[in-house]
DNA sequence: TGACAATACGCACGACCGTTCTATTCTGTT
DNA sequence: AACAGAATAGAACGGTCGTGCGTATTGTCA
């Protein structure tokens, strides 16, 4: 029982790792069998469908997005500094080779209607909530105004970070980081308490 | 001569509108022939490769947009109400089945480098270049304040149009237009000259 | 109208896809 | 040590992909 998964920890990993270049439906069994070192009929027993083996990845990518995330976020003091966590993470996250993985895999998916969109879209939300969360803590510290639509926060925070993703991979533009950094800085501005 | 040039463009039309559901690559050539009633080597022989024809759509794709998101949006005045007229523009655009072709194929293309990623790059570019642009107008028409970063404004409200794009057409969530008209306006605002 | 080029078709190729079936090897338990 | 069952391998399937070749059809102009 302890070798089967295992193995199946192995390939997901492998799987991930692949997937987050390739995307999450360009990944095929046949490769990720070569780059794991399995036969294709080997590794495909292990989840019994494409269809399965994508689940699982986008299964594999959450949780190691929560571990490198989010997680590490909540180390960080309690509203905005907390916020900035989330974003620094993000960033660090989005460095990767292949970019940010759920912002490739949400545009091959969303309009493959199926349990794999279904699992992705469950992320995003997640991620939404979280930095709607967040926005409602700064506002209960005192950080940010009483009156600031925290769900609304969430959107300018999420397209800011959609921004910077196309700025940085796509475009190739130097000057992302900066652009992005200072949407940012203007969205805090924005919404704290403003000094007397 | 006229002849190819015929069925060569209504190829392309009829390739446009597939891809903008399947994705640049994701259209295969047998489907297109399939679609365009023509036979798999007498469309491809109006290209030469899929790469070509690749470039060829994302071409089409430029054209299409020039024409129905840039062109209509200079008949508004100048200044904020022709900035106003390239989010409505682009926001229907981005309403067809598959949403806007450009934010897939970015994604799609932001790892495979070649012609293709580099025409595509360039539509990107002059999209960004003219909405930097219809800001400039906008502080020269004194509607928008002197001292606004204009590339600056460009990549806020690029980032808003992918944010609204993310919401709408991934998340299906019904508020997505309410949220981009929100942050929209915010940045607007925050442009403008300051009633006294 | 006849000739010549442009255009389109049919067919086949090799590569890769996801999937299935049958064997074989490995692992853990009595 | 023997056995059961899990884990892996191998070969093959029907399908689709992009691409090339030879040929038929169509369009164009002297």
């Amino acid at each position: 029982m302890a070798k089967g998964e295992e193995t199946r920890q192995a390939i997901l990993a492998k799987a991930f790792e692949l997937s987050n270049v390739v995307g999450v439906s360009g990944l095929s069994i046949g490769r990720l069998a070569e780059a794991t070192g399995l036969s294709k009929s080997g590794l495909f027993a292990h989840f019994g469908s494409k269809e399965a083996l994508e689940i699982a990845v986008i299964g594999e990518a959450s949780r190691q997005f929560v571990q490198e995330v989010m997680v590490p976020a909540l180390r960080a003091a309690r509203g905005e500094p907390r916020i900035r966590g989330l974003f620094e993470n993000w960033h660090k996250w989005s460095q990767r080779e292949g970019g940010c993985f759920f912002v490739g895999a949400c545009s091959e998916l969303d309009d493959r209607p199926g349990a794999p969109r279904d699992a992705l879209m469950q992320s995003q939300k997640d991620w939404i909530d979280e930095l709607e969360k967040a926005a409602r803590i700064a506002v209960s510290e005192g950080h940010f105004r009483a009156d600031v639509d925290c769900a609304q926060f969430a959107f300018a925070m999420f397209s800011i970070m959609l921004g910077l993703h196309a700025y940085a991979r796509f475009m190739r533009d130097p000057k992302a980081d900066a652009r992005a950094r200072d949407s940012f800085e203007k969205l805090l501005e924005f919404s704290r308490i403003r000094p007397a």
